[in-house]
RNA sequence: GCCCUCGUGGUGAAAUGGUAGACACAAAGGACUUAAAAUCCUUGCCCGCAAGGGAGUGCCAGUUCGAGUCUGGCCGAGGGCACCA
């Protein structure tokens, strides 16, 4: 049997495909479409995860390019960021080197994976072509009041004298020094996202091409909630304390205010030591939302008393509390322990009174376990009483913006984007700081703002901001010496407007051409990872709504069309006797399971899970595609799992990828060498039917993203191929078929289909690859299925053709001697008939 | 803690409210072969020689002629939580 050399034909039509530098240009310039998938890190080596995001969008971008559309398809790098900061730091050498290693070896490796990708569009983030556009951009928002500077928290490690991500905490201390982290306040940059947030909600209706749950995660991110403010007058004291709420339907509920630590009230605190000693307690607590949400509430009891609005008699006691945020809402609450389970927690912490004033409509249950926050009738509260929740809000939030103590309001949960990072490699904030304080940008003309290539990563504190000379420049506009911002931007910017870099990605004297922008904007499609659903998807819908409201030559609003996210690559884990972790090279298959190579001791599998280094359950792509060729690395990852699931890395699975391309191959040799023979037209067309049925249900499928079910659909095609290489066809019309068949496969596995085609047709490819048309009219002479059932058991089928009237399919049915035994002696009450679909009988 | 998603054979999975398990992996049996590899075929829960019948999509209710699919409650697993990218 004539064996397919994969790694020859994998070198034979990339470097074909690289010679032909990808340029599908002559196709219709009136179709365009933009695919794009979520440039890497370069953190290395590509992962598996990296050869699903890509075949994916090759399938995908391949397809379109077949159905005649002017396809983009770049592919650029992430490229500044902390790892390499850290592996520069360990390994002694520029983050900058060691990024342009990784990105040549990882640039190596996608290509060997054969994507139809044109890398003349080539861009990298730390290179200064990018960021010199990326600092303009900032400078335009900063003129237009997009960027302000405000204080913030950062984790800070007293030992390291430096800012800490939330990764590099663990269980609240540093991660190389060990020492307790601390919350500190700080000056930073900050992108006015909260501006958008209405619009941001709002405009999420427009994007249909949209998973539902990342549309929902956004919504909830954004978090608009209408509740309303209301003033409490402190007792003996002219200062209110003005809360925010979405319950005031429970004001009578209210039994104690609580303030945020920066709440200005705490200012007059500040001499009390015990005072002093709580915000330091609270101060040891992260700084993430989780962290927070974890924590054990605690509080301070000051000796404020507010007067309750509606109660007159009533005083509540006024707490400082760790729960409490000062940049939501108002940083004050009045808490209703009965009906928020946080408020709950801290009055029976502190002993504090708890009043119910919703009484749930289905329980007679008088005990209080903890809070109720469903609907009910209100209880205990005056005016309100007997009122369901939503009418008591409508008339408490009307009777208080009466009396003139506070008033509706909307507030959001979104809060401004912190761009400032304390670190070497990121894209400089082109800012001074002039000898009078003020903060200005630089002139564009001095963009960009380079990072200096001589810095010591081992000096303790911002790196920048340690270097001799770089932060002394001079303000161009007066001559006047001033200091640089040392302060680099958050790699989330870089990778928020890579996408319009790509409609014209070697502009010098501008970030975008905004004609090439016009016509490729938005992307058509983009792929990714699930795990940016919130973050790099809301800023760059943030930064292209920026990007508008400083250019009015933009009309874009929305930057992806459509979004598909898909789930990891998953691996079983493995650990030897000493319950060290083996990876998949390690271990080796015995009769009882596995057993380690090294030792040959048995080995505990564990889990299937994402592949990770920490867990060593990795397989190298590289590898992998030596041995089976890419384009059955491409097909297994595509075939064993729905591309927005988890997939399960097997070998079997890819092997069995191999062995298909293998048979593809072998069916096409057979076809090429099959002698011609009289044909049979009935045979011929139950075969073209059925080929043509397919061929609708996987353009049908590809658009969809259910390339796994596609993949199954050409395991059936091959099967139909095969049973009727022994029917009566004519070669003409096998050889035609196979070579549409071929081009079906050709998204999923071009380097395969590009080799049998070219035997099929024997010519080479200076046109374009059409994806084949299907016949509408044949899909009418289909044969379908019809189930008949009794009591909605099914107790027969009938085969038959498409569109078997009522009548004619009760007929048909009550032939099939299994319907007559299960009628027999029954008296049919009604029919139940769906065309193409079932028969179902209902008896007494 | 909060938000989101997902639970179907030994495994990955398929199924516009209409035949549950397509397709594939693994396993068992068989064919070819001196043998192995490769390839191909068959089987796949329970009863039955078969025809056929029964149970069955995490658990408990409900809607429907009909529920894996819709509704409510529960249990379990995964993702995100603003300085990892």
């Amino acid at each position: 049997m004539n064996k397919i050399n994969v790694v020859e034909i994998d070198k034979k039509w990339q470097t074909f495909w690289f010679n032909k530098k990808n340029s599908f240009k002559n196709t219709d310039k009136n179709k365009k479409f933009y695919c794009l998938e979520m440039f890497p890190y370069p953190s290395g080596k590509i992962h598996m995860g990296h050869v699903r995001n890509y075949a994916i969008g090759d399938v995908i971008a391949r397809y379109k390019m077949m159905k005649g559309f002017n396809v983009l398809h770049p592919m650029g790098w992430d490229s500044f960021g902390l790892p390499a900061e850290n592996a520069a730091r360990e390994n002694n050498l520029n983050p900058s080197d060691w990024t342009k290693k990784n990105i040549s070896t990882m640039k190596h490796q996608l290509q060997l994976l054969g994507l139809s990708i044109d890398w003349d569009l080539e861009i990298s983030t730390c290179d200064e072509e990018y960021y010199k556009h990326q600092q303009e951009l900032f400078i335009d928002f900063f003129n237009k009041g997009l960027v302000i500077r405000k204080e913030t928290y950062v984790n800070w490690d007293p030992v390291e004298k430096t800012v800490l991500a939330n990764e590099q905490v663990i269980d609240g201390r540093g991660w190389r020094s060990n020492a307790l982290v601390e919350r500190k306040k700080l000056y930073q940059w900050f992108f006015n996202i909260s501006k958008f947030a209405d619009e941001l909600l709002k405009d999420l209706e427009t994007l249909k091409e949209w998973p539902e749950k990342v549309k929902l995660m956004q919504k909830n991110w954004i978090g608009k909630s209408l509740g309303c403010e209301i003033n409490f007058k402190v007792w003996n004291k002219d200062v209110d304390i003005k809360v925010f709420t979405t319950r005031p339907d429970t004001i009578f509920g209210a039994t104690f205010l609580a303030v945020s630590v920066d709440h200005p009230i705490c200012k007059k605190l500040e001499n009390s030591e015990d005072f002093i000693k709580f915000k330091k307690k609270c101060s040891q607590v992260g700084t993430t939302e989780e962290a927070i949400a974890n924590a054990e509430k605690i509080g301070f009891k000051t000796n404020l008393m507010a007067q309750h609005p509606f109660i007159k008699q009533k005083k509540i006691p006024v707490y400082v509390a760790n729960f409490i945020l000062m940049d939501y809402g108002t940083g004050a609450i009045f808490g209703c322990p009965a009906h928020d389970q946080r408020d709950f927690d801290f009055a029976k912490k502190y002993k504090l009174e708890i009043i119910p004033v919703v009484k749930p409509e289905d329980t007679t249950d008088t005990e209080i376990n903890g809070a109720y926050t469903g609907d009910g009738k209100i209880i205990n509260s005056d005016f309100l009483n007997n009122f369901s929740v939503s009418k008591a809000k409508e008339k408490i939030v009307s009777e208080i913006e009466k009396k003139k103590i506070g008033k509706k309001r909307i507030t959001f949960r979104l809060k401004d984007w912190g761009v400032s990072r304390q670190r070497y490699w990121g894209c400089p904030i082109p800012m001074i700081h002039l000898n009078n304080g003020d903060v200005v940008p630089v002139d564009k003309s001095e963009l960009p703002i380079k990072l200096p290539k001589d810095i010591d990563l081992n000096y303790k504190g911002n790196p920048l901001d340690n270097h001799p000379t770089w932060k002394k420049t001079k303000y161009k506009k007066t001559g006047e010496s001033a200091i640089r911002e040392t302060d680099t931007l958050d790699t989330f910017v870089d990778s928020s407007w890579y996408f319009i870099r790509f409609c014209s990605p070697r502009l010098s004297s501008k970030p975008f051409d905004e004609k090439s922008f016009s016509y490729w904007m938005p992307v058509d499609q983009y792929i990714g990872g699930v795990e940016h659903a919130i973050l790099h998807l809301l800023y760059s819908r943030f930064f292209m709504r920026a990007i508008k409201f400083c250019n009015n030559k933009v009309k874009v609003k929305e930057p992806f069309k459509g979004l598909f996210t898909q789930g990891m690559v998953c691996h079983e884990t493995y650990k030897d006797k000493e319950g060290k972790w083996l990876s998949p090279d390690e271990i080796q298959k015995t009769k009882e399971g596995f057993a380690s190579k090294i030792d040959g001791s048995k080995v505990k599998v564990g889990p299937s899970e994402a592949m990770s280094k920490s867990k060593k359950n990795i397989v190298d792509p590289e590898s992998m595609i030596k041995i089976y060729g890419a384009d059955a690395v491409r097909w297994f990852i595509l075939s064993d799992s729905p591309p927005d699931r988890d997939v399960q890395w097997s070998t079997e699975g890819v092997s069995a990828a191999h062995k298909f391309i293998q048979r593809i191959w072998n069916l096409n040799n057979k076809i090429l060498d099959k002698k011609d023979e009289k044909s049979d037209t009935g045979d011929e067309k139950k075969f073209l039917t059925k080929f043509n049925e397919y061929l609708f249900k996987i353009s049908d499928l590809i658009e969809n993203f259910h390339l796994n079910v596609a993949i199954a659909k050409i395991y059936e095609i091959t099967s139909l191929f095969e049973d009727n290489l022994t029917k009566k066809l004519s070669n003409k019309t096998l050889l035609e078929s196979q070579a549409k068949f071929i081009k079906i496969i050709m998204p999923f596995a071009p380097h395969l289909s590009y080799e049998c085609l070219s035997k099929l047709e024997g010519k080479n490819f200076y046109e374009e690859i059409q994806w084949p048309k299907g016949s509408k009219s044949l899909l009418k002479d289909q044969e379908i299925t019809l189930v008949v059932q009794v009591n909605g058991k099914k107790r027969g089928l009938i085969v038959t053709k498409k569109d078997l009237s009522e009548k004619e399919a009760l007929i048909e049915a009550k032939k099939i001697e299994n319907i007559k035994k299960n009628l027999k002696d029954k008296k049919i009450v009604k029919n139940i008939f769906v065309k193409n679909k079932i028969i179902n009988f209902i008896t007494t």
